[in-house]
DNA sequence: AAAGCGGGGGT
DNA sequence: ACCCCAGCTTT
């Protein structure tokens, strides 16, 4: 069963520790699940610590620069949510008082956060009933319930779906939530799912099926290497070694293969406000 | 509905 | 080499 499978078999990860929410509360929550964005468990939990240390509250980080933030970001990825993370902070200062807000609706309201985001922090920190649906679930779901390999591309009705299939308690409904992410980071991975250890084995209806091939719905991410994110990337690491100084324009990754890529991409970077120009150079913005 | 957006680790 | 990762915003 998945309850009992999720508490001997869950792992120890810091956002899961009492002394995590008696700390930081709902702003802790919501830090992790900005950085938990595409951006793998492991790699996450040593950005957060060092980020609550520096920014303890929404209040904290609501005065923070912007280049403070990025800077603060350093490699995690999509720096883009360090801006809409500093922006939600500002937001729940001046709409909610500094308190993250526990309504739904109201999560939904404020930068970067999305479907997953915002049912995450109503039900992992707040404890309410809300279905929880990431890439994780929506696989698991795929697999148990559809007798397919892989999910379709997200819709409402993963959130119809999961709403159906929780339990009518609020703990027990956050619980299963959380196996359900579990079951799928661990256990009901991508590539190699390990059947034999799922505790949800003679229910999963792909595995009835003799796990089909059913073909991967899945839009394929353009390639890395050569790419504008690239590029973007590069601009950005130079931005945040040189902090809090400017650099020069054609000091900016002068070697880049492509000229013209590179302009784009600190065009734009400016434009993201992610990067600021002045008479010195290109910086992190003020 | 599709595109754009980082960077690192696993296979 | 390619795939995947506790997604969101914009077009």
């Amino acid at each position: 069963m998945l309850p009992s499978w999720f508490r001997s078999s869950a792992r120890d990860l810091l956002w899961r520790r009492p002394a995590f929410h008696e700390t930081y509360g709902a702003w802790g929550v919501l830090v992790s699940e900005f950085m938990l964005q595409q951006t793998p468990a492991t790699r996450v939990i040593p950005h957060l610590e060092a980020w609550l240390h520096r920014w303890p509250t929404p209040a904290a980080m609501a005065e923070a620069t912007t280049a403070q933030v990025v800077h603060q970001w350093a490699n995690l990825g999509y720096p883009r949510r360090a801006l809409w993370l500093h922006r939600a902070a500002i937001e729940i200062v001046e709409r909610h008082g500094g308190v993250v807000p526990r309504d739904v609706d109201a999560l939904l309201a404020l930068s970067g956060i999305g479907d997953y985001t915002a049912r995450a922090v109503a039900v992992f920190s707040y404890g309410d009933r809300h279905p929880v649906v990431d890439t994780n679930t929506r696989r698991v779901l795929a697999r148990a319930i559809d007798g397919r390999a892989h999910p379709s591309p997200p819709s409402r009705r993963d959130l119809t779906l999961m709403e159906a299939l929780l339990p009518d308690d609020d703990e027990e409904a956050a619980m299963f939530n959380a196996a359900t992410m579990e079951l799928g980071a661990t256990i009901c991975t991508a590539r190699a799912p390990r059947c034999d250890l799922c505790p949800v084995a003679d229910e999963c209806a792909w595995l009835a099926a003799g796990r089909p091939d059913t073909g991967d719905a899945r839009r394929r991410q353009a390639a890395y290497e050569g790419s504008d994110r690239q590029a973007r990337g590069a601009v950005l690491r130079v931005l945040r070694d040189a902090a809090p100084d400017a650099v020069p324009l054609t000091a900016v990754i002068p070697e880049w293969p492509d000229a013209r890529q590179r302009d784009r991409a600190i065009d734009s970077l400016i434009a993201d406000g992610l990067a600021e120009a002045d008479g010195e150079g290109l910086a992190l913005p003020r």
